[in-house]
Formats: C-alpha cells, structure tokens, sequence
DNA sequence: TTGAAAGCGCTAACAC
DNA sequence: GTGTTAGCGCTTTCAA
C-alpha cells in the first residue's frame, strides 16, 4: 500500500501538497501540480490512512453501538436504522453487546472510547452509574437509546413504554376482561420494564380494577421461563382471561404456554404481545402487539449523536419519546361468561 | 484524556518504561519501577489511545463485515455469532452492509480498508471481481461468507445449498407431490440461489419428473413481489400443488399469496420454506423449514478470518461447509387426488 | 503557490 | 533496568 510520500516522490512535490489535495484544498494550487498529484495518486491506488488521518486530527468519523442484547430480533431492527444513518452521514460503526451485563457493558464502554470512537449509542444496562457520571465530566458525548437511568440532562431516544402498556390494558379491558396478566423479564433498573409495568397498573387503576399481584409474572431473563410462567398463571383458580406480554421472546413463551397449558388462543386466553415483526400476523393467532418504530429509533439516535458531536459548546440535551402504535390483530377476544 | 507522556512525568520515568508496563513486558523492570508507573496510571486513569497503538503496530485488533442486506434476520444471527467470537478474540467489529449494490459493496471494503481493519467478512453481491483479486494481489485478509464467487482458493463459510434444496424438493415427491413450484430471487452471480435452484432441479431429474418453468418464478428482490408471484403461479392450469421457498421474506409472501388466492395451507398446497427462527413453528401453519446454522456460519466465518491473519505465510484457502437441516413440522400433506 | 518541520500518541531498536 | 531516539502516516502552521 503506498503511502503520501510515495505519492509525493512520484508527482515531485512536497507531502504538504498532497495532503492539500486529499483534504480538497485546492483554492491556491497551480493546476499542474494538482494534475501531477492526481496522477501520481491513481497509478499508486494511494488512498489515506485513516488511521494516521484520525491521529491527528482527532476525529474518527466512527461512532459505537452498545445493544444490551444482540439476540432479540428488535435490535437487529434497530440497528438497520442506525446503519442506514451513518452510511448516509458517512460514519463508521463498530458494534458491541453487553449481554445485559453491567461489567462486559463498561468493558465495552472503554475499548470502543480507547478506540477513539467519536461517539456512543448506549442501550445501558441500566447500572454503570459512575461511569457514565465521568464520561459527561469529559465531554465525551454518547446518547442513551431505549432505556434512560438515574442520570438525568443525557440525550435520550425512548418510546412511550407507560402508554404502550396502558393502552393495551385498555383495549384488553374495554374487551370485558377483568382478570389480566402481565408476564415481564426483570425490572431491575431497566426503565421500559418497570414503565410497561407501571402502564399496566395505572390502566387497571383508572378502571378501578384491583391489582392482583398473582398476576404479575416476573420471568427469569431468557431460557424459556415465560412458558413456565404463562401455564403457572393459567392453573390459578383466578385464571387470567388475557395476558399482557412485554417482549418479544415472551410472546412467542406464552404462545406455548398456553397450548401446553391445553388452552386455545384467543377463545380461551387473550394475549397482547409487545414489539411488531412481518411474520406477526401470520402467527396462530394472528397477534395483537404495541408496535415499536425500531428502525427509527436507530436512525433518530444515530442523528442526535452526531448531531451532538458536531456542536462545539454544550446545549441543553434532549429528549426524543417516540409513540408506540397497538397493531390490532384477532388474538384477543371478549372473555368468556 | 492523559496520555503515556503524563504518566511518564507523573512517575518520573520515560515513557519507554511506561510503555512496557502497557505492554507487560516487565521482566527486566525494577518492582519500583513498576509501581510508580501503576499508579501515575491509576491516578490519571490512564489508558493507551488504540489508534496510536494500531498506528505503530500496524494492527488494530479489529475485523469489519460487509453483509449483503442487513434486513434479512437471517443476517442478525450470523452476526450474533461473529460479534461473540469477535469478543472472544478480543477484536473489535465494524458492521457495514452494502444492499446488494455492487458499488456500495465496493465503497464499503474500500473504507473499512483505508480505517485498517486487520480483515474483512464478506458476504459479496457476487460481482466485484476485480476488486477482489487485487485484494488478494495484496495479501489482504478476506473470507467469504455464505456466498462464493468465481474466484478460487478464497477462504470461504457456506452452507451446502445444492443439498439443502434437494432434500425438501425430495421430501415433497416422497409426499406424493409432482408439481412443485419453487420461488427464488433473482440468481445474478450469487450462488446460494443458483445452488437452490440446482438442488431443487437435481430432485425433480432424480425422480424423472420434467421440469416446467411456469413453476420456476424469478421475484423481484424486496418488496413484496413474492406474494405476486404465489397467486400467479396458483392459477396456472399445471397449479402446483406444493411451492419451495427459497428465502425468508419469501416465506412470508407465500403464506399471504396462497391465502390471498383463497386456498388453504396446507391442505391446498404444501409449503416448505428457507431459514428457520423461534417463531417459525408458531405459524399458521407451523412452516417446514431448511434450517441454516446461521449463529454457527458467524462463528466460524470469524474464527477462519482470525486463523488466516494470524498466519504469517499462505496456507491452502479452506472451505468450510456447513450442513443444513430440514425441519419436518405440519406446513406438508399429500396433495389432493 | 509550495515546502520544511513539528507533532498527533505510541512502540521498539539500540545504547548505556 | 532504563532512557534516547527514530518513526508509524498523516495534517498544519509558518516561512519562503
């Protein structure tokens, strides 16, 4: 791979004037050097070394992504988005996952900042507090994606999780139903967990419906636990007419919780999903789930990071809440009598 | 951000010395040495700037992947699998994806060159031809994911797609099934498709049933042309009674176009699809699949890419072909008399 | 309009 | 054991 002093000997000028060329400086520059720069460039393949071009002046046009989870097929969305947004702004992205550990997300966190990454879409663990307490001390900018924490003043891209919840009870109340459960991973610090929970409870409470905590299921986080869960709710004696389910893994556990449990969906159990797919409404049944925009929120987070990244003095940071839509499908039905 | 000059003032030492602690060569350093450097470190929260590093190194400790569509789930858990083996190794991961677009194909290997990544992933359109041989001119690491071209002696991942395609095809004659239609995307230069279609041609000639190209549809990539191509097929006078998907979008389409043309899966019309994910034995009906290790293919696309960076002179390209498997669910009956 | 020189943050050969 | 020095490939003053 040649490199700018190649180019430099071959066209027989100073490397101060290839550089010029590569970076587009032209305004002062005899056309025959120029010409004899381009020359030399095109028979050598020459191309920069980002590297040595990022070393110096301290940008990398790169930005990391930091998914809590690779395997739930909603970041894959997500991350369309992000993709697609810094193809389009000509950025680089490196991505990591933290498995919804608190120490690989810093270890993560680190590198990529090692790696002069020039900015950070974090979807947080929802610990790391300190962490990223010293990143704002450093001006180092990153923007939060789906979950927020304690911290407040971080540019944040989130949906409506209260509503998302609240609407579905809703809809699974004006139904007739009364007996609902809710089936949720761990809230730990994670903010769309306790909100969709909060959501839950709050449509409940308009509705003076008391608040039956057999109901809520807390899963243990990915193993096939909300099948387990679902038929554990179903053999109460005070059977949930519907479900509520939080996840998109979940969904697909309660699917088969409930047929194990020798229950038919929707005539006997009705069920809420969370998170739309194209292969959802060919489910069996077709199922009726709030509706994320994930491609957005990978395209808006991305813009707000480079946004910030490119404003020199801080401004206020901001909030970005995106609305979620309840996809109506047939797998809920009034309860039976 | 310190950086190993600081430390070096901070614990009275050259930065020689500061950077063989970064590098733990400290054999032949004094314990004091040693120790004032690991705390001026400390203290300053010191961390070694990677792009210097990779500068002087010439090596980055990270790979970059070019898929073809990163819409395709398929494609999210292939890079589920690189993205742990990348952890695992210790390197970092850039993602790209070029939409099957020759030229963006081309722009991404060239940038993800010029940030040089120690290697490359790639999941080609299939043409780029030239591009390729001169990386190979270079001694440029490279593997080919899922997708071979022309170019020989290239390390490659692939799944065997003649034996994939052969297998269902087969599976529906031993049904009873002789007309079998089959949907593909476009074969350009990639030869999974060819494979398919090869496969599913090698079925048919095996069991002397003639090949009728009414049965054979070609569906424009991306957007929702698959359904289209179903309800057409199915008001041929020869409608067949069974139709081999070749893809998982097209999966979808075919589920919606046979409904759509008012007939019933699958007793109407057998179906057996391509990829398999969680959600696909709670369709309507339960799809028969080919399962392809997806998570396996990223795994040891990366391991081969890292095993032939490692190496400092040529080895025989390898290989490595993965089987896939037919998942037998209730998508398939004997066709009507 | 162009070139010389310093320096980005680090490593490594060499000298002591 | 430790420091000096050159240099990775580039950009950017500054001077000519």
């Amino acid at each position: 791979m040649a490199n700018i002093n190649d180019v430099a000997k071959l066209a027989g000028v100073s490397k101060s004037s290839v550089s010029r060329v590569i970076n587009g400086n032209f305004e002062h520059m005899s056309d025959n050097t120029k010409n004899k720069i381009l020359r030399a460039m095109k028979e050598l393949e020459y191309s920069p070394n980002t590297l040595a071009q990022s070393l110096k002046k301290k940008t990398t046009k790169t930005i990391g992504i930091i998914l809590s989870d690779i395997s739930n097929p909603f970041w894959s969305e997500v991350l369309k988005g992000v993709q697609k947004e810094c193809m389009r702004m000509g950025y680089g992205l490196m991505v990591s996952s933290s498995g919804e550990k608190e120490q690989i997300e810093k270890e993560n966190i680190l590198t990529l900042r090692n790696k002069q990454v020039d900015g950070l879409i974090i979807n947080t663990t929802g610990k790391n507090t300190d962490l990223f307490n010293s990143l704002i001390n450093e001006k180092y900018p990153f923007v939060f994606l789906d979950r927020s924490t304690d911290i407040s003043n971080i540019d944040t891209v989130i949906v409506n999780n209260i509503l998302g919840a609240k609407m579905s009870t809703q809809y699974l109340i004006d139904q007739g139903h009364r007996n609902i459960g809710i089936l949720l991973y761990p809230l730990e610090n994670k903010s769309p967990r306790i909100d969709r929970l909060e959501g839950y409870k709050e449509a409940l409470k308009i509705n003076g419906i008391q608040i039956n905590h057999d109901l809520i299921k807390i899963c243990e986080d990915q193993n096939g636990s909300g099948v387990e869960a679902t038929k554990e709710m179903l053999a109460l004696p005070t059977r949930p007419t519907a479900i509520f389910s939080t996840n998109t893994i979940l969904n697909l556990e309660v699917i088969m919780g409930v047929k194990k449990a020798g229950l038919k969906l929707p005539e006997d159990v009705s069920l809420i999903g969370y998170d739309d797919y194209p292969w959802v409404p060919l489910l069996d049944p077709p199922l009726t789930t709030v509706s994320q925009p994930a491609f957005e929120m990978g395209v808006k987070s991305t813009a707000l990071l480079i946004k910030k990244m490119k404003q020199k003095k801080q401004i206020k940071p901001k909030i970005i809440q995106l609305e979620p839509e309840l996809m109506i499908r047939s797998s809920c039905l009034p309860p039976l009598k």
